[in-house]
DNA sequence: GGATGGTGTGAACACCGTGTTATCCGCACA
DNA sequence: TGTGCGGATAACACGGTGTTCACACCATCC
């Protein structure tokens, strides 16, 4: 009855474009028999990084509860008879779920019908698996808009900890006392530790266009960084240079004469890391 | 250009986009030249007790905002070829108004180019009035379904206590004889209390669209807020500046002239912060 | 080991963001 | 039609921030 997700290899912590954009990959599961129409679908469901789900048939709501979707799209046809009762009840017990009703010819009543049951939208077969993809965004794009806004994840790094919501990074209770640019900078940077990134790539993705040739803002935004990281946790070490290629973040403390058996692991970890990256 | 709203008795108070949207009556508009197609609309629009405006050209962004629309109908042959600009106009200034796309023969990239403009729908005539408002119905649904349920707590911070029902907050017995702008704004800030709101999303949430380039609106109510704050509940500072994001409410005791050091008043800070952050 | 080019560092400078005040406009009310 | 209020817009001052430059330093290559 049930398929694994395809597609959706979780990137570790991408945000596409805008700085304060991050949305969770789209779990979006569909009630549908031709393998062909599935596949055209999926295809541009991975492309946006979305997971996909096959149902072959009217699964009970609590499974559908549990599958915590974020889209769910019906082919009335499939189901038969039954599957207005079964749009009716899943409509009923998660109306939060968008629903799209993707089937084949039908007349005004029964699309009014399934609107009014509590379907976000209906579409007649055949059509575009991108029109499809495009209604679904603009469904769940309504939804998301009214929704309380997304808790931004609290990043963890050695000693300091990055709060989104605060714009500011925090080592206990004392704030670096970073600016905007710095903030967008180490969460870029922390946000993809043990990532080597490029200086345009950072560039790019901080000041939200192309580095201009010869341009040093990173390098001088890294070192203010480095000095506040340094002023406030000593002992660390968090940002590292790359020559020729760019900064990697990933907090080491900085071990004296002694080294501990997790400076070691860390370490090793960051060599084999670095031996990969630069060859 | 305009014509007065028909049906529907007007309401007192109406807050379409506003985070306390009640079921008021929806205000609907059209934009659309099809006098018989209008008329069998408005007959349905009116049995369900909504108001509707009909509109025969491309209404300026700031009137539509005016207009305090629940939802917008564009039939984009109406307006030519500047339609498409148009929509978009609308669709980025007015994220959070339903808009529907009700016109003639078109292609699938056509649709979809305005789904991802950011049209809610699109729905190709001739069509049947009744799905056009079940579209209507079914979009607005969506956006006031994902809206928490709307609580209006009395919010208590520092001296001051925000009356949600009283659209007024107070010390003690005294009014701070706020106008309307500045609760919400107040409100606002004072249910997010210790985070970091950005201006754009302040804007966005207290005047219901998106806040134009060197807009400086925010600044000057927070400064208005801050003024009146300050005559009425001295020896508290509630209203906190971000350099480059935003602002940050968070009642703190403004300490006596013994501490003049920076940094106690900034640990002290912080560390209050911190622990109502994290509650 | 020298040449070359990339990177760290500090400071000067221009610009942008914010506080603040004043003014104008639209609207409701008398 | 006049008046008062609320809100939008503009203008100015000032301080924070970002950019740029020069120079020192260091890694890499020959």
């Amino acid at each position: 009855m049930k398929t694994a997700y395809t597609a959706g290899a979780t990137s570790p912590q991408d945000e596409s474009h805008a700085p304060g954009s991050r949305t969770a990959p789209l779990r979006l599961a569909i009630v549908d028999g031709d393998s062909g129409f599935l596949q055209v679908v999926e295809k541009r469901v991975r492309a946006r990084g979305w997971q996909q789900r096959v149902l072959t048939g009217a699964v009970p709501v609590e499974e559908l509860v549990g599958m915590r979707l974020g889209a769910l799209v019906i082919d009335l046809a499939v189901l038969g008879a039954p599957g207005w009762a079964y749009l009716e009840q899943v409509c009923a017990a998660l109306p939060a779920l968008p629903v799209i009703v993707c089937t084949g010819p039908s007349t005004v009543a029964q699309r009014v019908r399934a609107l009014r049951i509590g379907a976000d939208d209906w579409l007649g077969k055949p059509c575009h698996p991108e029109e499809l993809v495009a209604r679904i965004e603009a469904i769940v794009r309504r939804g998301r808009l009214a929704a309380p806004p997304v808790e931004r994840p609290v990043l963890e790094a050695g000693e300091i900890t990055i709060r989104p919501d605060q714009f500011q990074a925090f080592v206990g209770p004392r704030s670096l006392d970073l600016t905007r640019r710095e903030f967008e900078l180490i969460r870029l940077l922390a946000g993809n530790t043990g990532q080597v990134l490029e200086r345009e790539a950072i560039y790019q993705r901080v000041w939200g266009y192309a580095m201009a040739h010869g341009d040093r803002s990173v390098d001088v935004f890294v070192r203010k960084l480095r000095q506040k990281l340094e002023r406030s946790s000593p002992g660390w070490r968090y940002i590292h240079t790359h020559f020729g290629v760019g900064y990697r973040f990933a907090p080491e403390p900085v071990d004296g004469p002694s080294s501990s058996v997790d400076a070691l692991d860390l370490d090793d970890a960051t060599a084999s890391l670095r031996e990969r990256v630069l060859q």
